[in-house]
DNA sequence: AGCGTATATCGCAAATATACGATTAAAAAA
DNA sequence: TTTTTTAATCGTATATTTGCGATATACGCT
C-alpha cells in the first residue's frame, strides 16, 4: 500500500450506488414510472403491465421498498403501492449533485 | 395473460437501468468524481485510492467502459482514462428526464 | 366455517457480479 | 537483451440477482 488507501468508500457514493442499484433493472424503473403516472397501483396491476410472473413482480417491489422509493399499504387482501416522495427526491438531489459536480455537465 | 402485458420493456427504462446498474457500485462512483477532479488518471492512481486490488479495479473501469461513461487511451505502458463526456451528459439527461416527469420531484 | 382472491415468501436453478492472485502482454528502462 | 513496470485477462471462489412455480398467509365474501 503506496500512500493512503481509504479503508472504505464515502457514505455519500455508497447511498448513490445503493439508490442506483434499486433502479438498475428496467422492470423496477417502469415500477417507478408506473407508479407516478397513476398515483398508485396493486400489485396484480402491476403484474399485468409487466412481463414477468407475480412473484418476480413482487421481488423487484422488495427492493425498492429496501431502499424506501417505495411504499405499500396493506389494503385488506391487496396492497397498495406508491411513491416514496421524500425518498424519490433525495434520490434526485443524489443524482443532480452528482451530475452538477461534473465540469462536462 | 389479461389484456396486454408488454412483451420487453421500453428502450428507455433499459438505457436508464444499465446506466444504472454501471453507477451501481461505490467504487465505480469513486471513479468518476476522482476523473472529474483529477481530468485524467492511469490505472496505478485509481489502485492507490481505491480500497480494492489492481484486477478488481480494472474489471470496474472495463464495466464503466462498457456502458460508455469512461474512455481508455493506451500511453506506453499504462492505460489514461477520462471521463466521455458526451455520455456523462446522456446519462445526466436520462435520470433528470425520469425525475423531472415525476409529480413529486 | 369454507371458498376465492391477492400477495408475500420459499425453494430452486441459472446467470451475473464481486473479489483476488497469478499470468500474460506490451512497453520502457537497464 | 534482460529486467522492470503497467494493466488487462484468466481462473477460481463466493455472493448476489433474476426468474419461476409452488406454497403460505391474510382477507373478504357467502
Amino acid at each position: 500500500m503506496a500512500i493512503a488507501k481509504i479503508d472504505i468508500f464515502h457514505t455519500t457514493d455508497q447511498e448513490l450506488a445503493d439508490i442506483a442499484k434499486a433502479m438498475a433493472h428496467p422492470a423496477r424503473v417502469q415500477i417507478l414510472r408506473v407508479l407516478n403516472d397513476k398515483d398508485q397501483c396493486i400489485v396484480g396491476d402491476l403484474v399485468d403491465l409487466l412481463p414477468l410472473s407475480q412473484s418476480t413482480v413482487s421481488q423487484h417491489l422488495k427492493e425498492l421498498k429496501r431502499v424506501g422509493l417505495i411504499r405499500g399499504e396493506i389494503d385488506g387482501p391487496r396492497t397498495c403501492y406508491c411513491l416514496n416522495e421524500r425518498v424519490m427526491e433525495k434520490a434526485k438531489t443524489a443524482f443532480t449533485s452528482l451530475f452538477s459536480s461534473m465540469k462536462c455537465c
